[in-house]
DNA sequence: GCAAAAGTGTTCAATGTACACCCATGC
DNA sequence: GCATGGGTGTACATTGAACACTTTTGC
């Protein structure tokens, strides 16, 4: 009974939501709060976004970054990471607060606030599955130089994201997150490039790279196609995991 | 009569938030949202942030930064500054989104998501009052080292507010938004001492400092008693706000 | 004249930047 | 043997860090 009673009292606060009756009392306390994901990776060679098609109103066919309620007895990381697992497999990912965006006409008809998120995640570690989600007509990667048309402001959203992770490139090496476990050492720095958007000079970059400590060779070699065999290299857990304590703790 | 049919759905509403009965229901996706407001300043030659006393329950008679429900049609940086405003008569502020927090247990009895903001402010420009501002019994600035035992987590919110303004003194002189308009190179590099907890080399700091163009000589002196009289500068708004522009658009 | 804070330069180390050629392989 | 991308070192400029004495004023 009690539950009826709530589920009732419930779909009459949506309803006045949505129509935003609630506005009208400006001191009314409740609004509706979600988290966006924004999951960039690198793929053949361009850095790309995780978007869905939707399925509901609003913007109903729009493509848009993946994103849900937070749930009341859940913590706002821990429903990031839920939105993530839903559309993704992932394991190591690096996930972190954006930014909250709450304006009042963001979302049409309601007041929504989202908080915002950003992972960095390695291609391989990917199967998209568009089954386990609610609500999403399509889940598909897009060049992030190439959006569609985007619903609310998550092109907003997105730009934001690409402004972080070219500030958190420059504190530490974050593009081993979008990297496979080994790389070799042209394509990490076709990552850093593709991530701010300049080209670097090849042996200053390299030294760099060397010097810092991080990089364990793996003694392996690409066994590519005519041209030749580039050295793999791998991360140093250790000594990437003590600089990421001194740059993001 | 609607106004009455939903001023009593809005008490039941709250009701069940305070009584935790909603969290049974998992998928329940109504939460309160809050904005705090972490506010520095300089004062004394000592760095504090203004605190206020709780009147109401939760944490009655703790002390806790200021903060308030976000009006469903206001937008969050506008909540955040009606926040300020009602605290200080301010002007020419710096105030910046810090973070989103919202672990489920942070608030007693209910879900309360907030979103923290902070501020810096010129001691000069601050006028502290209390009876604009309800369910307040005291409004103080605290010495960042020497907090009383603070509501919520409120203490978590105030160190991550301080990590921040370091970060955002090692790109920018932010120091500028806590000293009076007219101040002295001893001052501004005791307040970059004070954020950053650590002393700076006199010489190479003036250096740095006049190197980059940001500082503007009055030609004024300071009027002391018992030692030289030293040099007043005032900060060039243009470069800085190139600076500004460069740094935090 | 002395106490107290203001003001002033040089040296060295580390880091970043610019720049051009040879190498190993597959075809 | 040639096309393709892999790999390498040096010189210069900029920046940050260490360091101690003289100057101006009020009393």
């Amino acid at each position: 009974m009690l539950k009826k009673i709530i589920s009732v009292f419930l779909a009459f606060n949506k309803i006045l939501l949505y129509h935003g009756v609630m506005r009208t009392f400006a001191e009314t306390k409740t609004h509706e709060v979600t988290v966006d994901v924004v999951i960039l990776t690198i793929h053949d060679n361009k850095l790309k976004v995780l978007l869905v098609k939707r399925v509901n109103e609003p913007f109903r066919g729009k493509w848009s970054i993946p994103g849900g309620f937070i749930r009341l007895s859940e913590n706002i990381d821990d429903a990031a990471l839920r939105v993530l697992k839903e559309k993704t497999s992932v394991q190591n990912i690096y996930l972190e607060q954006l930014y909250t965006f709450g304006d009042p006409l963001r979302y049409p008809n309601a007041r929504v606030i989202t908080c915002a998120y950003f992972a960095l995640l390695r291609a391989e570690d990917i199967k998209l599955d568009v089954k386990n989600t609610e609500g999403v007509a399509d889940v598909q990667w897009h060049e992030v130089d190439k959006l569609p048309p985007l619903a609310f402001d998550h092109k907003e959203i997105i730009e934001y994201s690409l402004k972080r992770t070219r500030e958190r490139l420059e504190l530490c090496p974050v593009a081993f997150q979008l990297l496979p476990k080994k790389f070799t050492l042209t394509e990490l720095q076709k990552s850093y490039e593709l991530i701010l958007k300049k080209t670097l000079d090849k042996r200053n970059f390299r030294k760099k790279m060397l010097a810092s400590n991080m990089l364990v060779e793996t003694n392996e070699v690409t066994k590519s196609v005519s041209k030749r065999p580039a050295a793999l290299y791998s991360f140093d857990n250790i000594t990437l995991n003590s600089k990421r304590g001194h740059f993001f703790s």
